[in-house]
DNA sequence: GCCTTTCAATACGCAGGCGTATGGTCCGGC
DNA sequence: GCCGGACCATACGCCTGCGTATTGAAAGGC
């Protein structure tokens, strides 16, 4: 299936759902090439060792994180709909945070990306006169914890409403 | 420096600390014997194995979390206060919680340990006219992503009684 | 069509961790 | 004091992963 050549990105978009399904251990390079029908040849063709693959999968998932993050701040919807969408978490997000925790260059972009989707909040709810910083740092931490408990997307989706609604309701 | 002989406690103990520290890759049984200034002679005979130290492990941190659960939930302190000792991580949690993705003993404690938090939450708020439970699972996950952040405690501290004002004034 | 560049498979040495086996040391009972 | 069991160190075989070197195939320009 697939026996095409390989390029630095399928290196890495594997890298990505191997380490959300996996975490951290799954991110070697011969666990990966197996996982791509491929050998470490060319993993070492593509990158320089494991740091340098290491350090473009963290990249590449700080410029999806941004990506989306951009998309929720675009349009003119509701602000409560605006809120959820920058503090709920992508997809794999929890595995990244968790690999963040032994790897520098992981923590690094996690900690970029936080500092701007806590700044997105933090203006979105002072343009509408909540000007309490620490109700955005709230309500993010809330979509990271809800991120980490089991309980499924629907019922944190939920649960992140409410909140939102309760800071809402003090304008 | 303390050549005493060593019980399996021991073992747990600098585990735990060792989780905290270096997370899960500072679980294995040379790492550990070398921190303790032991060797795997003593590991393989206080354990069958990796699997049962681990099992062990993730047990020593439920009855930990636990005691200082019902520590959170005796005397008669204001409920604001309250509210915060159950919400608030416990120092090594985000530690437990990443192993927990690649350790199934580990996620089963975890699992544990966060419904009875959540649980003692939502009969607190109950207790005092707060009848939404979404809004206890909403106060347990910002003390979670608290965790996840970094900041220091203090700061965590400050935003999440903002949160708990915010769901008292409710009443 | 060939030749250069790009990509990949294989084979190798090295390091580190797991689990076992075997022998040694400490310590309480008597 | 000596003995038996509890405790531990050492040494070994095995496996797995990293990184490199070498060889080989596959494209793409001309």
């Amino acid at each position: 299936m697939m026996k095409k050549r390989l390029s630095a990105e399928n290196w890495i978009d594997t890298g990505l759902k191997a380490l959300a399904k996996g975490g951290p251990s799954a991110l070697g390079a011969e666990v990966l090439a197996r996982k791509l029908g491929a050998s470490k040849g060319s993993f070492y063709w593509h990158f320089k060792g494991l740091d340098d693959f290491h350090g473009q999968l963290a990249t590449a998932w700080k410029r999806h994180a941004a990506t989306a993050l951009v998309g929720a701040l675009e349009g003119d919807e509701p602000v409560a709909i605006r809120l959820q969408k920058i503090g709920a978490a992508t997809p794999g997000e929890a595995a990244m945070r968790a690999w963040g925790r032994e790897n520098p260059a992981a923590a690094a972009e996690v900690a970029e990306i936080d500092q701007l989707r806590l700044d997105a909040l933090s203006a979105v709810l002072r343009d509408v006169g909540v000007s309490n910083p620490d109700l955005a740092r709230a309500l993010y931490a809330t979509g990271i914890g809800l991120a980490q408990l089991p309980k499924g997307k629907a019922k944190s989706d939920a649960t992140l409403s409410t909140l939102i609604d309760l800071i809402l309701a003090l304008r």
